[in-house]
Parts: C-alpha cells; sequence; structure tokens
DNA sequence: ATGTCGCTTGTAAAGCGA
C-alpha cells in the first residue's frame, strides 16, 4: 500500500504533472492541499482516467483539499466537527475578509469567547474519507501570517478543534496528512535564527502538534532525498530550492497500527525540480500489507 | 529570502495570499 501526501498549489495549474506524477510514482492513496479548485470543478475525469476515485471539498479560490484513491473511497467527510471558519466573531473584524455579514462581533460589540462559536463558514482545509481499511484525513491547516495577526489566532483555534475531532476517531488506523504549516523542529527550517518571531516555529504551534502526538499519532519523517533535512517545501522565490533552503511543513501523521506497518517513507525531491513545479513536494509512504 | 507563483477582477495591471 502506497500513500502520498501533497501540496500541489493549484491542480488546475499542475494538472499535467500531477498526472504524470500519478502514473509514474502510482500511490494507492493521495492526499492533495491548495487544489484552489471548486468540488465541482476538479479534474475528477481526468484522474479518474488512472484508476483514481476522487473526494474534493474546495470553493474555487483558495485552500482546497482532496483525497485520490484506487482502493476505495467511502465515508467521506468535509471538513470536521467543530471546525472554526476564519470569518467569524473573535477573528475577522466586520468587514474584513470573509463573506460580507458572517464577520460580526457580538451584539455589545465584544468578541465571544472562541468555546461558544459556531462553525459558520469553515474554509476548505480538510476532507476525510476511509481507504483501503485506513481512515484518512488530508488536511491544510491556516498560515498564520504573522503572530499578532487574528490569523494567528484562528491557526491554533483550528489545530486545537483539530486535535478534539482526531481525538474522536482513534479506534481506527487512523492516518492525517497535508499541510500543517508548522516545522516540529528547529532542524525542521533551514535557518532557525531567521525564523524567530515568525509563525510555523512558535512554542504555541508546536505544542499543537505535541497535542496531536499525545493522541498517539507518530510524526512518520520522510527520508530527504538530498541533504540531512527533509524538507517538504522551498519558496519560489531567491533560488530558494537551488539552495537547499526549505522548510518541512507537511507531516504525515498516523496511528500506532499504521506506524507499525511504515516500511519506509521518502521527500519526493524530484518533483520539485524543472518547469512548473508546485512549491511543495510529495511526502511517499509505503506500509506493508 | 522578500527575488515567484497562482488566483482574482471593471479581460490589463494590480492586489492578495503564500
Amino acid at each position: 500500500m502506497r500513500l502520498a501526501t501533497w501540496n500541489v498549489n493549484s491542480v488546475k495549474a499542475r494538472l499535467p504533472r500531477l498526472l504524470d506524477w500519478l502514473a509514474e510514482t502510482e500511490p494507492d492513496i493521495l492526499c492533495l492541499q491548495e487544489t484552489k479548485c471548486a468540488a465541482a470543478a476538479f479534474p475528477a475525469a481526468e484522474v479518474g482516467k488512472l484508476g483514481y476515485a476522487a473526494a474534493a471539498h474546495g470553493d474555487g479560490r483558495w485552500n482546497g483539499v482532496a483525497i485520490l484513491s484506487k482502493v476505495g473511497l467511502d465515508d467521506v467527510t468535509l471538513s470536521f466537527p467543530g471546525e472554526p471558519g476564519f470569518a467569524e466573531p473573535g477573528f475577522a473584524e466586520p468587514g474584513e475578509d470573509g463573506p460580507p455579514g458572517l464577520a460580526t462581533l457580538d451584539e455589545d460589540g465584544e468578541r465571544g469567547p472562541l468555546a461558544e462559536l459556531g462553525a459558520v463558514c469553515p474554509e476548505a482545509r480538510a476532507i476525510g474519507a476511509t481507504c483501503g481499511g485506513l481512515r484518512v484525513w488530508s488536511l491544510y491547516a491556516p498560515n498564520g501570517r504573522t503572530v499578532d495577526s487574528p490569523h494567528y489566532a484562528y491557526k491554533l483555534a483550528w489545530f486545537a478543534a483539530l486535535r478534539d475531532a482526531l481525538a474522536a476517531e482513534t479506534a481506527a488506523p487512523l492516518v492525517a496528512c497535508g499541510d500543517y504549516n508548522v516545522a516540529p523542529t528547529d532542524a525542521d527550517v533551514w535557518d532557525p535564527a531567521l525564523f524567530v518571531g515568525s509563525t510555523h516555529v512558535t512554542p504555541a504551534e508546536r505544542k499543537a502538534l505535541a497535542d496531536l502526538r499525545a493522541l498517539g499519532l507518530h510524526d512518520v519523517v520522510p527520508t530527504p532525498m538530498k541533504g540531512p533535512h527533509p524538507f517538504t517545501y522551498w519558496d519560489y522565490r531567491a533560488g530558494m530550492f537551488h539552495q537547499n533552503k526549505g522548510m518541512r511543513i507537511d507531516l504525515v501523521y498516523a496511528g500506532a497500527d499504521v506506524t507499525a506497518r511504515v516500511r519506509s517513507a521518502y521527500v519526493d525531491r524530484e518533483a520539485r525540480k524543472g518547469k512548473g513545479p508546485s512549491d511543495h513536494a510529495p511526502i511517499v509512504v509505503d506500509l506493508h500489507p
């Protein structure tokens, strides 16, 4: 069983490369993030020709996640219970981001506590499905922007809700893959000194990952194809990939039974090369039967 | 690193997000 995860940075822009990669790599299950594609516009027919069933979640503009599978695609779940959206009281001010009318403060003008928030308008950041006996999640965590941004508070709230949602699924063989937008350790960024004060490396974000691991999820660290660090993301700018100035922010978090089946895992750095790549590389995990 | 992409919109340049 071959499982993979890839932030493709637009499934439409990446479609030729995605199809080539699928034909060459032949994963049984692929989790996609940043499809930037409405669910109805997802290229299901194209991947279908390669033998994949597809489930997609997306509004067409930003975000967007999907799962492709050759080994069954059942019990599809869009979003997860309690998932917050950004356009809610507590995060966005009226008129800031999100659909007008959804971003509101309480009647007295106060921001409500997060615990009282309903899921008014979750973004397309999570899709789950049962594939080949595994409960699979494709996740795209909020970026957070800067630590003083409401997007950062939203990111932490999203992780807290994710923890609670995954806690309810630990009885199944669980694997939660995707772009977590958090580098688990200082070794997971090319220059930790440059990241002091930035998102992706803060103690609170790393605690959010630790809270997921406390559920019994294990960080399946892939083998890098070059250098000591299994980076999965390199900014398009300034020759960052060429200099291997990357980050490990795409993660495979696997339950105990799935972890015990891991034969090998690697970063497919080749997929970051050449003309028109995503800024992320796929992670490929091979499981014993 | 702030050097590039991909998306969107007053279908062209500019703003936004990452």
